[in-house]
DNA sequence: AACCTCCATGCCGTATTGTGGAACGCCGTG
DNA sequence: CACGGCGTTCCACAATACGGCATGGAGGTT
């Protein structure tokens, strides 16, 4: 259904650059304006665009789309059960924390960020994707999944992004291995380059992750003596945000 | 366009219903099956569906709304300045704290929200909506509204929930002078029976209102003997966020 | 086991629906 | 005052989505 995947993508493209005109639209799109115009006044009339208050021929994001939540999140319930735990833990580290879900296997989404207060931080906004082969929290996702899914995971082929990414299945597995021994996953440039990540899962009450806490920081100030106490400080996290859940 | 229409009025089904077979969605509309397969088919290439992973049959919400989600909330960063004073203020007061914004005036959406520890609490999920009228939310952006905006929404009939509801417009205006003097709005019953709510507008740099922070707790734990000093508190918690919010 | 029901999926002729070029009207500018 | 940029509206065409029907499984019942 053209019209329905180009609604969508309109939608996300007035998300990026809000508030937004008509003409920009267009530009982006290189569509005819009347097509861009039509579909904008169908997602008004929908509730989930809306004018600018001030500038009226300029497009936001309508409130609408906040009742729209990934069943990923458990209906929220997720996310305001980690809210309190990862302010904290931002509060003894004074690290960037993230919360990622997985989507489908096939990437992590960022779900929500307590930032810290450094100069030099990591910024991923939410809503931004990685993959699940290269970052701490694809693996601490991975490490708990039940053996057959992994196994399905590791037959597809992993890109590699650097010299430290992981491609190879085998060493995927015994990378995994090591995240269930110390109960949390590391991540030093096999994704992005200077960015480093420490990850712990949360899980449901039947023991599969639903999501990944994790401390991001600027490979710069990673120091690689404070690792043990990083990963036991996002090991608890995620514990307790799992209990939480339960609760 | 009557696909893009139906293909949102899908997406929110699904989001409440969520996860859900087809057949259920068919039953719910009154549609021929294939139609709304299409239509699940075009979300789920579009990234904005997904299948169950326990079951393929059912469909549920995909992550990739999350990238729409921030722009939503002005930029996320009146949810980020929110968050930390609103945690604060529940940690006072022991009481559910609300953060919710107006949907083109039409009616006020829940951002936002922090829970207090009581057994007997009110719940409002996130992207639950509520008339401006009728709330204590609504009556502080209505407050801080200039005057012809205000007129034009006054024009429109207010619907009654109670014999606390009010439905005319004049009262309406006395109520809002009210709100303007004392610095926060008060519900008590107006809109959902039992429920009490204290709430104070944020700001933009030029003094037009964000959004609006508020405490709501059950009608029976509340002591009129409170209220200045609940007022005071939920007041200087929304000053606090504006300040935040234009750092 | 054989039957039956429910459900998701694929097909295809039809006409409904969306398309996009063009013309219009409104501002702000040179 | 004329021009250029922009959002809005119109309309004939045909591409597109519609929905009835048929197919193929998966589960449950007798």
């Amino acid at each position: 259904m053209k019209s329905v995947t180009r609604s969508l993508r309109i939608l996300e493209a007035v998300a990026r650059h809000q508030p937004v005109t008509l003409g920009e639209l267009t530009k982006l799109f290189g569509l005819p304006k009347s097509t861009v115009q039509r579909t904008l006044v169908t997602l008004n009339e929908a509730g989930w665009l809306r004018a600018n208050r001030r500038d009226t021929t300029r497009w936001e994001i309508g409130a609408r789309v906040l009742a729209v939540r990934p069943a990923a999140l458990q209906g929220s319930s997720l996310f305001a059960a980690a809210r309190e735990p990862m302010i904290r833990l931002r509060d003894t580290v004074n690290e960037t924390i993230h919360l990622s879900v997985p989507d489908a296997l096939q990437c992590m989404v960022v779900v929500d960020r307590v930032d810290c207060d450094h100069a030099v931080r990591t910024f991923h906004a939410i809503g931004d994707t990685s993959p699940l082969h290269a970052t701490a929290a694809g693996h601490a996702i991975l490490a708990h999944l039940p053996n057959p899914e992994v196994e399905e995971f590791a037959t597809g082929t992993f890109e590699g992004y650097g010299e430290e990414t992981i491609t190879d299945p085998e060493e995927l597995r015994t990378e995994l291995q090591r995240v269930r021994d110390r109960g949390y996953a590391v991540n030093h440039n096999q994704y992005l380059q200077g960015v480093c990540a420490i990850a712990a899962p949360v899980l449901d009450g039947e023991g599969t992750p639903l999501a990944a806490v994790a401390v991001s920081l600027p490979g710069s100030r990673f120091e690689p003596g404070r690792l043990p106490e990083l990963g036991r400080l996002v090991a608890e996290t995620a514990a307790e945000i799992t209990a939480r859940h339960l609760a």
